[in-house]
Parts: structure tokens; C-alpha cells; sequence
DNA sequence: TAGAGCCTGGACAACGTTGTCAGAGCAAGA
DNA sequence: TCTTGCTCTGACAACGTTGTCCAGGCTCTA
């Protein structure tokens, strides 16, 4: 079974014996039709090896090995000292093979870098971790291709249900994986043209609070800098901005909003766009964490005093001056709660797929509390 | 292995029913020795079907599927066309088995919902996916039981390599692993009493530049809150800060040096204590992000005016009053070149284990350089 | 037209595990 | 003594894939 090629190999040593009848195994060679895959990191004892070591047949290390009754405390210590002088560890690729599941989930985000995706992550493998599975994660970058690709990889080890921050708006590609039973939760955003579970933030709610509460402030020339429209979060902000700005009468001038990809740089030159000019405006709804820090970095070179709040919650938001005004989503609760919705899929117990709106919350800090200044 | 606490294990997946007929599993069937493993979500497809369905041999849609030569256009078109029409993926976990390599490494870190660890996560994902690997990470939680759980279920799952950010200090469980040939580097800490690859900061001449930064902007009662010692980092910056007092002379008071766990209360105490009394500090070294952010809250509320250096870089550092000067370490970096190492032992270009320490920056931002205050 | 060589396709074993089933050993009861 | 029933054990097939090898058909040359 081990192939004799290899150099010296401890675990290769055993006297080449017919474990049932005792006689030596005679060269027969009984046409070798297969190589062992080359493998120059060394070969790892099986159960087949440890059961040779231990006396015993196969199956009865497989009954330890699992914790199965009908085992002899005799015949089990045999085998554990089998296991432990081998170093043996169960394969769980020959176990997932055989079992049909693999106890790993996927979770394919934007950018595990991001400040935002960082608990979400951690709540999610939380849930996992608790229904005994482990968490494999990939980056999307934005990017639809490179998510239909992890998505694909994931689903080709066999993992039991997705989470999935999508990037893309077409999911159709993941229809004979439904199909086949993989459990899957979009989270962030909803699915597009398939029909899946989603968990969400109420984006249009919060940014109508936010934007509602600038306007209660006595603000009315509002800006408004947000991600691409494409994306489900942006496009929902920019509702909830319209919304507000319509339910109080007033009118939006196109020079106050600015959607497009949140680099630094275009985010920069859209505030400082809508801060000049001769009806600038007084304050700047800003549509994610990354536009918040950018433009508090451009309000902080301004002479005049604009008030702020922005969609998601920033650390040390608290102890700037003033302190960052924001609408915050509870990343860890979306994890959580799509992390639970995907075993509740395992478990059999869920039927028809669901949106569920998590609310955001309003965190008043000094900067959306600014009064107009012209 | 791992504990489920709900219904759905996935481990244990069965359903009486016989997936041809449908019907409840009578004990009447004479010659079938297996059953299939019960999958309520219905069966995917193999190549096996595929190759019925398309009317040629197994190993042929295997070809077409890997991309192997040696199929005619015509053929490949049949096989394609089976596939596309079965929505058949193939099973990783088959070719696990059969080939030997799982094409995914395991990245064990403490907490992926700390802002450091994001970006290394991330960086170390960059580099498998450049070599066409997944990753599956998991949290310890600063929890040596945990991380070695961890690390041994993902050698089971037979993952190609590690990345380790340990959490104990004995790892010689992982003897048996690097013997089977599975590729480790810790990252951020040493392992303990086992010989392997690491990347680590250079904390103890960070630390030391950082706490020479105060002393040269005339400070010499300067505190140290830092985390618990038996942690490799928290121990090189604390030595840092003896060799930078030590190199000026200054000797240390035991009052100003708090070790132990980062959590904010013990941190706020920790703070006040050593800015109040007779002979309170004019500066403080804190030991990383976390106590950095509970610290700068303390000192706002300070009257006077205390010096900070805080080690590990903290987004918005820049937009405080006044800006926190730091020690950034490249957390990046530091997952990226252990990632790249990982990879190198896997080509087998890497023969013996290295210690690599990348360099920090101190980042003046002013609250490093304000003079003392008394 | 035969022979050599190439191209294509398929049969088969093997990877390491688990489910099934049957057999061995043994104690208790008839 | 012979069942009967129970406990423990091991042989075997199967999970879905890939490596090896062989067969048959084809083209090309002599």
C-alpha cells in the first residue's frame, strides 16, 4: 500500500505479513495498475495503519476513532496507543467523501480588511463554531467575477451553506447549488434575480433619520456622497436621503449628490465641490464608514463649521471635535442573524426564503447637532 | 472534535428512506451492502451521470472537466453540454482524496474582529489566492485549548499549510503535523518549544524607539500599560521600555507599569492610578491598539496635558486633538511575507526554519512630542 | 496494403473513510 | 446439552475522483 519508492520511511517497515493467515506475502505483484500520488511531504498513518499496529481490524479504530460503542476498554486502549505512537489524525476529506457533509461553511465578503466585515466575520464563525462547523472566507474586492468564482470554489469542496456579501447583481449562477441543497444567506444585500434569504440593515430608514435629523437641525441644503447605485446598500441610502429631503419640502439640487466608487480621491473632490460654489451646502450625509473618514478629514481643513453624520458607526468617532454624528448597523448582529438563518436551513426548519430588515440606530456625537452656518 | 449544540449535525445526517424509490429502508434487501449517505437536499450530480448522460466514459468528462488533452471538440461539446445541463460541479473533496493536496491553508488568529488582525487576514488570503488556494480561518479567542482545536481541525481537514498566531505556548501537539509535511509559520508570536518559521515585529526595538521619543522630548516619569506578559509581544515591548529608560538612565518606578489583560476597565484604572498620586506620570507608552484607544478616552479627560505613544497604528490617529503618535507595525506585511514563507516550504525551496523580524515606524502625529506637564 | 505510430476513449484500481452485515465468542436459560 | 441472545469484531462495498494502461480506429509511410 505505501509505495515502495520512497526513502526511509518508519511506517513502512512492517514485515510485509497477511494479517489473516500469517504467511509472509509473496511477491506476486498482482499487476500494479496505480502510483501512489507522488507526495514529498511525507505520508500520514491511516486507519488502516494504526489498525495493523493495533491488531484489530479497520473498523474497530474507525469505532474509536468516533467515539462508537461496542468497543472493549482493552481492545480501545490498544488502539488509542496505536493512534497516539502513530500521530494519527483523521482524514476528513475521505470523511466528508463519505458522509455527504463537510461541517464548513462559506462566507464571501467585499474585504476582510474592512473595519465593517471584521465582526460580521467573527459573529458568523461564532454561530458556526457553535453548531460545530468551520468558517471559509474569501474577498470579493467588489468584484462580480472574482465572486461568482469563490462562490463556485466554495461549492465545489462541498461546503454546507454560504453566507454571502454579494458583489454582483446576478445570481443565477447558484441555482443548481440551491437546487442541491446548499444552505445560503445573502447578507448585506439581497440576492439578485434569484429568490434567497437576505438579512439587511434598514438603509433606508437610517439614512431617512439621519438626513431627517440634520433637517430638523435647521439644515436645509443637505449633501449627499454614497457608493455606486448599483450596489443595493447605495441605492437604498440615496432613497432614504430623497425621502427625508421630500418630506420636508425641499427640493434637491443634482450639485449635492455625488455616487461613484469611495476612493479617497473622488470622495475628497465631491465635498469640497459641494462646500464651494454660491449656494453651498451645510451639512453632508455620507453614504459608508470609508466616505465618512475621508470627509472628515476634508471638513477639518474647512474654515466654516458643516455638520456631519455618516452611515455607519467609526471608532473613536466619540473623540473627535466635534464628535462623529452617526447611523450605525450592528455588523455582528447581521452576521449573527444570518449565520443562525443558514443552520436553521441545515436543520430542516426553515422553508420559504425571507428578508429580515435589522433597524439601525441613531448616535448623536456633536457634528449632526452643528446648526447652519453660511 | 468540535461540539454541536443543535439539531443539525452535520456529521450525523440520516434519513431512512431509500433515495431511488423513495421508500422507507425495509430490512428486506438481500443483496445491498451500503446505502447511500441519506441527502435531503437532494443529490448532485456526478461525472458519472455526466458521462451517461453524454454518452462517453468516466475518465473522458474527467478530462474535459480538468482540461486535460485528448478529447475531440466534438466530444468535449457533448460532455459540456451534460454538464451545463446537470449543473454538475465536481466534488473537491473526491479529488482531496485522490490527489493528495487540498489547495487550502488554515489561518488560526485571535480575533478576526480586531481592526489589526483584518488587514493580515486579508493579506494572507491576497497570497493563497495568487496560488490558488482557499483559506479557512478561525478565532482562538486567546485561548490555547481553543487554538489547538483549531489547528488540529484543520489538519484533519487536511489543509496544506498554517499560518499560526498562537495563543499558547507549547505547540509540540503539531509534532506529528510538521512530520506529516504540513507546511507552518507562526506569525506575530514565536511557537512554543517546537522549532518553526515566524514573522514577528520587531516589538522590542518599536517599543524601545517609541519610549526614546518621549525621553528625548524631555519626559521621564513615563508609564507603561501593556498586555499580559505571558504573551511574547506584550513581553518585548515591556522589555522595549526597560531598555529605553535603562539607556537613559531613568530608573522605573513599579507604579508606573501595569500589565495584564487589555479589557478597558482594567486599562481606565490602570491610567488613572498612574496619573494621580505624588508623582504622577507625564507620559504614557501604551502597549497596543486596544489600551492605546481606552488611554487616549482617559486623557481627554485629563486637565493637563499627558504625552502618548502608543504602539500598533489606529485609524483616525491623524484626526484627533491632538494626533496620537504611534509605533505602526505593517500587519499587512507581516501576513503577506508569512503567507509567501508558507508557500516557499510547500515548493520545498525552505529548508530550515527562520526567524524573520520586519521593522516598525514610529508616525509622529504630536501627542508623542508634547513636553512634560506637571 | 501492411506496419508503425498517433489519437481518442474507456475500464479499472485506488485514495481513506464509514455503513452494513455476518460471524465468533460467551453467558444464561431451557 | 443445546439453544438463544447478546456483545464484540472485522470483511466488504461504496463515496467521487484521478492515474495507469490498453484497445480500437485512424493516418501516414514504405
Amino acid at each position: 500500500m505505501l509505495d515502495a519508492t520512497s526513502s526511509y520511511n518508519p511506517m513502512d517497515l512492517r514485515i510485509p505479513v497477511d494479517d489473516r493467515t500469517g504467511q509472509l506475502i509473496v511477491p506476486e505483484t498482482p499487476r500494479r495498475t496505480d502510483r501512489r500520488p507522488a507526495n514529498r511531504y511525507g505520508n500520514r498513518p491511516t486507519m488502516k495503519d494504526v489498525a495493523a499496529r493495533a491488531g484489530v481490524g479497520l473498523k474497530t479504530v474507525s469505532r474509536v476513532v468516533n467515539g462508537e460503542p461496542g468497543v472493549t476498554p482493552e481492545t480501545e486502549r490498544r488502539v488509542q496507543e496505536a493512534i497516539d505512537a502513530l500521530g494519527f489524525r483523521r482524514n476528513d476529506s475521505a470523511r466528508v467523501l463519505r458522509k455527504g457533509r463537510t461541517a464548513s461553511i462559506g462566507l464571501v465578503l467585499e474585504d476582510l480588511a474592512d473595519p465593517f466585515y471584521g465582526p460580521l466575520s467573527r459573529a458568523v464563525e461564532e454561530v458556526a463554531r457553535a453548531h460545530g462547523a468551520l468558517l471559509i472566507n474569501g474577498s470579493s474586492a467588489e468584484d462580480p467575477d472574482r465572486e461568482q468564482e469563490l462562490v463556485l470554489a466554495l461549492c465545489a469542496r462541498r461546503v454546507d451553506g454560504l453566507v454571502v456579501i454579494p458583489a454582483g447583481d446576478d445570481h443565477r449562477y447558484l441555482e443548481p447549488e440551491l437546487k442541491a441543497g446548499v444552505a445560503t444567506v445573502f447578507v448585506d444585500r439581497p440576492a439578485g434575480r434569484i429568490d434567497a434569504d437576505v438579512v439587511l440593515s434598514d438603509n433606508f430608514g437610517g439614512a431617512r433619520d439621519g438626513v431627517a435629523h440634520l433637517i430638523a437641525h435647521g439644515h436645509r441644503r443637505i449633501g449627499f456622497i454614497g457608493d455606486m447605485p448599483r450596489i443595493h446598500t447605495a441605492a437604498e441610502r440615496l432613497r432614504g436621503y430623497r425621502a427625508a429631503m421630500a418630506d420636508a419640502g425641499i427640493p434637491v439640487a443634482d450639485s449635492w449628490m455625488s455616487l461613484g466608487i469611495t476612493d479617497p480621491g473622488r470622495v475628497r473632490r465631491a465635498a469640497e465641490e459641494m462646500l464651494s460654489g454660491p449656494e453651498p451646502v451645510t451639512a453632508i450625509f455620507t453614504g459608508n464608514n470609508r466616505v465618512t473618514v475621508t470627509v472628515i478629514r476634508v471638513l477639518a481643513e474647512q474654515s466654516r463649521r458643516v455638520a456631519l453624520v455618516g452611515f455607519d458607526d467609526i471608532e473613536l468617532a466619540d473623540l473627535l471635535q466635534p464628535g462623529v454624528t452617526v447611523v450605525a448597523q450592528d455588523a455582528a448582529a447581521l452576521g449573527r442573524t444570518a449565520a443562525e438563518r443558514l443552520f436553521a436551513q441545515l436543520d430542516g426548519t426553515l422553508i420559504k426564503p425571507e428578508r429580515i430588515e435589522l433597524p439601525t440606530r441613531l448616535i448623536t456625537r456633536g457634528s449632526g447637532e452643528l446648526p447652519p452656518e453660511d
